[in-house]
RNA sequence: GGGGUGGUAGUUAAGUCGGUUAUAACGCCGGCCUGUCACGCCGGAGGCCGCGGGUUCGAGUCCCGUCCACCCCGCCA
């Protein structure tokens, strides 16, 4: 070839400074843009550490200036040079600004036919093109630094738990099948035909057989894959830091998963709004914020109005307290000219558009004085309702307040929904806050559609001690599990729980589910085999990677953090799978 | 599984009430230009208007179907 040993690059491209003015130099990477002035022709030379200014002048090397002037777009080339002071030229939005690279060889290494798109942040391609040529979208600086952010998060996460006495162990991918859960991708085995592995979900089962096993603490940043519709911040195949702590406690976890995030953060120098991280009760996070996941970057706390509705004279509200359903209000601090009458039909029109279900409505009112209220209900109230409401809501003169009365679950969701929209329409948080929370003690059960008990976590999630009595009995529903969950700015990138290490317990679980003792033979006989032989209390977490970095690059999808996601279909648009096999591939694989 | 938005040149977009030659910017090609840094100036090429059907004298535009992408609900830890 044609080009220097590439042994002989001296550095990349974003090193050089004032400092390194009259050094001779190689360097190899790609063309950004040309400014040809015909004298002169000015080429950014780009790799993966920055962009330097390569000059080439007609007048000093007449026949390196010609070969120069075929240069384009993408091409791959060796220069080499003097480093140069650019004095009065010098460029500001360059980190190589001051300095630039005279010519005085130039090898090109390889030809780049056009671009479909250009290789610039800010790009307006589509996802589609751009996950076709995913390979052109990552040159892309702004991707390259995002895999960047993505490479230094995880070694922190290594050197955090290293440090912590953790022990990073690989579990398998291709595993039992198990019904119940997200749905499981297969994969045929032709040894044995007609039978299939599935690819496991997540390491969950594994990592508590390690703690039988006595790793002690055990981690693992660990692909996971579920046969689930993606979203934006969700693809098939994702990875999570996954980790299970022996003779370990709640406290214990989220301790040191606190710190873990917090050096996380650190390492790209963010910091979060409140540390320690404050810590929710579920339930106390649904009450304030009508939602599992609240954002605390800022406040807009709902307040339940239930008695307050179920005595005024407003019948709207008095009827919903009286039926049962839940009424919440929120308060928004100094908005009442924020909020002119057309904003606030949108609003009641955004709220009535939800796709949850039938929203009935929404009430809102300004407080014009310390008993005085303007708005679409305030005639329905008596002057000591309003005061009293406006005490309830701790609101004060020019404050706008929300009231909404439905089932619970609406009520919850549209005050969760409206509480988020009012904060983005005002702008009350910035790209650089983060506020992050532990919500603790979720519900043990849920029902699902068929009117089943089913585990909001898992079978293996240890109910909290003192409400063990409620386990089989009308009140199950009240059972609350030693399970959290982490939050970053209403994001759930994480959640875990402590384990049923006491098998009385976990049949008394699996009893309260209707799961049969054959079932869980077949499903999970080998954890609870494993269990007869000794086993340390243990609890455990699991982080999203993809989710976490996504929040520190300040990306909105996944799909920017991950080198090679799918679409939403779950299509690689690069390579074009899954596609189609032969019969001849099914038949051996004792598919046909 | 349900709902929504979009698909026009290589890319990103405009295209009115259905009307005769489908626009623009960037990119590309050719020319000029020695201090640019989104270089500038002049000229040029480039179109299965996602695909299939229908309505109409006439469809990028209206209707039906379909494919693809994205967003939301369901689902999913």
């Amino acid at each position: 070839m044609n080009f220097p040993s590439v042994r002989e690059r001296t550095c990349d491209c974003g090193t050089l400074r004032t400092g390194d003015a009259g050094k001779n130099v190689t360097l190899m990477g790609w063309v950004g843009r040309r400014r040809n002035l015909g004298g002169a022709i000015f080429v950014d030379l780009r790799d993966r550490g920055g962009v330097t200014q390569i000059t080439f002048m007609q007048d000093q090397l007449p026949e390196l200036h010609a070969q120069a002037e075929t240069l384009r777009a993408e091409d791959v080339i060796c220069i080499r040079g003097q480093v140069v002071s650019r004095g009065d030229n010098a460029s500001e939005r360059m980190s190589t600004g001051a300095i630039e690279v005279i010519a005085s060889e130039l090898h090109v290494i390889s030809r780049s036919e056009p671009v479909p798109f250009p290789i610039a942040d800010g790009t307006s391609a589509n996802v589609d093109t751009r996950l076709q040529y995913r390979y052109l979208d990552l040159r892309r600086p702004e991707m390259l630094r995002n895999l960047t952010v993505r490479a230094r998060t995880a070694r922190a996460v290594r050197d955090y738990l290293d440090a912590n006495g953790f022990m990073e162990v690989e579990t398998p991918y291709m595993v039992k099948y198990t019904p119940g859960g997200a749905r499981n991708f297969l994969v045929p085995s032709r040894i044995n035909k007609g039978q299939f592995y599935a690819l496991a979900e997540s390491p969950q089962i594994y990592k508590q057989l390690l703690m039988v096993a006595g790793a002690d603490r055990y981690f693992q940043i660990a692909r996971c894959f579920r046969d689930e519709d993606p979203r934006g911040d969700r693809q098939p195949e994702f990875t999570q830091i996954d980790l299970e702590i022996s003779f370990a406690d709640m406290e214990t976890v989220l301790r040191l998963v606190e710190g873990m995030v917090v050096a996380i953060w650190e390492q790209q120098d963010k910091y979060f709004q409140s540390s320690p991280l404050p810590r929710l009760e579920w339930s106390e996070a649904m009450e304030k914020y009508g939602t599992d996941k609240p954002d605390l970057r800022f406040g807009l706390e709902h307040v339940v109005l239930n008695d307050f509705a179920a005595a005024c004279g407003f019948t709207v509200l008095r009827d919903a307290a009286t039926r049962g359903d839940l009424v919440k209000g929120m308060r928004v601090p100094q908005s009442a000219e924020f909020f002119s009458r057309k904003k606030l039909d949108e609003l009641t029109e955004w709220v009535k558009r939800q796709e949850i279900g039938p929203a009935k409505g929404l009430v809102w009112l300004k407080v014009k004085s310390p008993t005085e209220l303007t708005g679409s209900a305030a005639k329905a109230f008596t002057p000591e309702e309003t005061a009293g409401l406006i005490v309830r809501l701790g609101a004060e003169v020019n404050d706008t307040l929300f009231i909404v009365a439905d089932e619970p679950k609406l009520t919850h969701k549209v005050m969760d929904n409206l509480r988020r929209e009012i904060a983005s329409q005002m702008k009350l948080t910035t790209p650089e806050q983060f506020a992050a929370e532990w919500v603790i003690h979720f519900p043990m059960f849920e029902k699902n559609d068929q009117g089943q008990w089913v585990s909001s976590h898992h079978p293996f999630t240890h109910p909290r001690p003192e409400d063990l009595d409620l386990l089989g009995t009308e009140r199950q529903g009240e059972v609350k599990a030693l399970a959290y969950d982490l939050v970053v700015n209403g994001n759930e990138v994480g959640g875990g729980s402590v384990r049923i290490f006491n098998p009385e317990i976990q049949q008394k679980v699996f009893d309260a589910l209707g799961i049969s003792r054959e079932d869980c033979k077949d499903k999970f006989g080998f954890l609870l085999e494993a269990f007869r032989y000794g086993v340390p209390p243990h609890a455990g977490f699991a982080a999203g990677l993809d989710r976490i970095i996504s929040l520190l690059c300040g990306q909105d999808s996944i799909r920017d953090v991950i080198a090679f996601p799918k679409t939403v279909t779950g299509v690689d648009r690069m390579t074009t799978a899954p596609t189609p096999v032969s019969r001849a591939q099914l038949t051996e694989l004792g598919l046909l």
